[in-house]
DNA sequence: GAGTAAAGCGAAAGCGTTTTCGAAACAATT
DNA sequence: AATTGTTTCGAAAACGCTTTCGCTTTACTC
């Protein structure tokens, strides 16, 4: 049998409140029985059970983390998986286990909201880049503390983080501008996602900007940030003949698409087109060439939002933003170095 | 207020034992009652509360997810990310939501089975790759149903599942072996990986059923399943001078690492070397050149996880393990194409 | 020595479910 | 009319913990 509070108490000869309070380190016990408690703890292997902690306080010390959107995001993207393995450490640091619920569409599951609701999470990290869906608006709006990594939130007690999109956009036109591009195209995510949105317009703005002209056809969509969106995307375009100088992608694994479709037509980087991507994941430094990118801090994404998500479940304070600085990475895929 | 069980039952004018047992489709409720109750659920938005139902069943509907070892697997692995959201996938088909917990040091949080038991996980996933750490086998060992990937766990209401590694390495061998070369070469994960080990011996056992000389120089271990791994190995063969005509690296990660030392060096793959990876993560498909490699099916790894998982809590179904089938998929950084 | 404050502890009422077991109502069988 | 069997339901006891509030006991102050 396991040993429960109980056992605890009646072997200590004390209550189990007082068990309980040498748990959640309250200050009413005296620092004789506390160890005399702690011992027989220690002994008897005792572990307390969390859903009837979880019962009794409404506290369950679960961190839910949804992916959301259909097709833009997903655990395998090493982006995201860089984040959420960040925030998993911190988040864990600070004593929370994380509760994945599946974005499969499950018959017997409910909405996000009712989900979390029924395990009790105390708040929410939720991966997109693609528009709010109405569950994910629910749940924004519901009184658990939520935090979107690249999404919008704005519900009270939301809050979201991301990298300076327009930023990371104009940052990509000016490299390429100093290079000397003109013709500059750029390869999104779908249209649905607001991520890729925002860096389209970004990166129009900056070619405007630098008083650079926009062809219509060197801006396309693909379906996702995964690999095959480049490849795809890149291939049309070789195959209408009608070719940008300097594409900027706007995930690396879209600019490691595109620089398959390349490589298989005989093309090379940067001689007949550059690229730059976005992110920074470690393939980036492996590929030929070493693709030029601009850095998220993914990392520093990751803690900012455990610790901003610690501070809402626990001081209550109003969750703020955070838009991340991106960092221009310079490799080889942009031509700096024939430049020189 | 949130309505609970009491707040229905009230409601429709039946007991709360009458809810409850419509909750978990109990027999002895006449149809109409049962589709009142139901209404009035609808009605009030009813959402039931997991760690009551938990504490009172003694069923969470959790599994554990573990990467344990120190340094060969984690989350950002794209070969046991690719398992895991297969089994995610399945297992959440299955009516089950997920718990990862940390492997990080935190003071606070006991050894895995504590952690499983308070947490009352129903069963476990636990990836590896390395030896069973004393953690591990207290949980395998314990009643709580646990399943292996890459980890031969062996205690009762225990299974295990991996692809099988003598065939890997067989397969890469003897595909070295038509090809004409003679002087191979091995880079594995560290030595403390079970799997690389296993890996390792199934490529000496072919090398001498074909009758190759083994070079021991040619043996190496890195530190991890990680690119790095593959880099630094071949950038110390490449500063000696000596170097194996053709290798085999334990993890397509470690491939791409060795590819990227010899690139760096202007070596030629495959011309000057030939490489075969392991796992066919994506990225393979990707490199210059496509890297040939031993592929494993995640995919199937995962799904017969969970259903072997799913048996072994539901039916008390004594888990038997699988050994998978690897596959040789054949691209162009063997130089196969160069010797047509 | 009276009065006040602080420290240490426990009784008891929850928290929201599940599950067992018996009661009630009704039908079917002798 | 008595017995048996079915169906449908509810009372109540868990499950293991938290938290409030009040009671002692001890220490301190004047």
């Amino acid at each position: 049998m396991r040993a429960n509070m109980k056992t605890i108490a009646s072997l200590a000869g004390v209550s189990v409140s007082t068990v309980s309070k040498i748990m959640n380190n309250y200050t009413d016990v005296s620092e004789e029985t506390k160890t005399r408690v702690l011992a027989i703890m220690k002994q008897t292997g005792y572990i307390p059970v969390y859903s009837a902690r979880a019962l009794a306080s409404r506290k369950s010390g679960l961190i839910g983390v949804i992916f959301a959107g259909e097709v833009n995001v997903d655990f395998t993207h090493p982006f995201f998986v860089e984040v959420i393995n960040s925030f998993k450490k911190q988040i864990g640091v600070l004593g929370y286990d994380l509760l994945f619920f599946s974005n499969e569409k499950i018959p017997t599951a409910g909405d996000y909201l009712s989900r979390c609701l029924a395990s009790q999470v105390e708040g929410c990290i939720i991966i997109s880049g693609d528009q709010v869906e109405p569950s994910i608006q629910d749940l924004d709006h519901s009184p658990i503390p939520c935090i979107g990594v690249d999404l919008e939130l704005n519900g009270p007690g939301s809050g979201y983080i991301m990298s300076d999109n327009m930023k990371i956009a104009a940052k990509a036109v000016e490299h390429f501008y100093v290079l000397g591009y003109k013709e500059l195209g750029y390869i999104g995510s779908s249209p649905d996602s607001e991520i890729s949105n925002i860096r389209k317009q970004g990166y129009m703005n900056a070619m405007e900007a630098f008083g650079l002209q926009i062809n219509p056809d060197w801006f396309v969509s693909g379906e996702t940030f995964f690999e095959l969106s480049g490849y795809q995307a890149m291939q049309k375009w070789i195959r209408t003949g009608d070719l940008p100088r300097a594409v900027f992608a706007s995930s690396d694994l879209i600019a490691l698409g595109a620089m398959r479709a390349l490589k298989e037509h005989r093309l090379s980087i940067p001689q007949d087109i550059a690229i730059i991507g976005c992110d920074d994941i470690e393939a980036s430094r492996y590929v030929d060439p070493p693709l030029t990118t601009i850095r998220q801090n993914k990392d520093k994404l990751g803690k900012l939002a455990a610790h901003m998500l610690y501070d809402m479940i626990n001081n209550q304070s109003a969750i703020s933003s955070f838009v991340l600085e991106p960092e221009l990475i310079v490799r080889e895929s942009c031509g700096c170095s024939l430049a020189l």
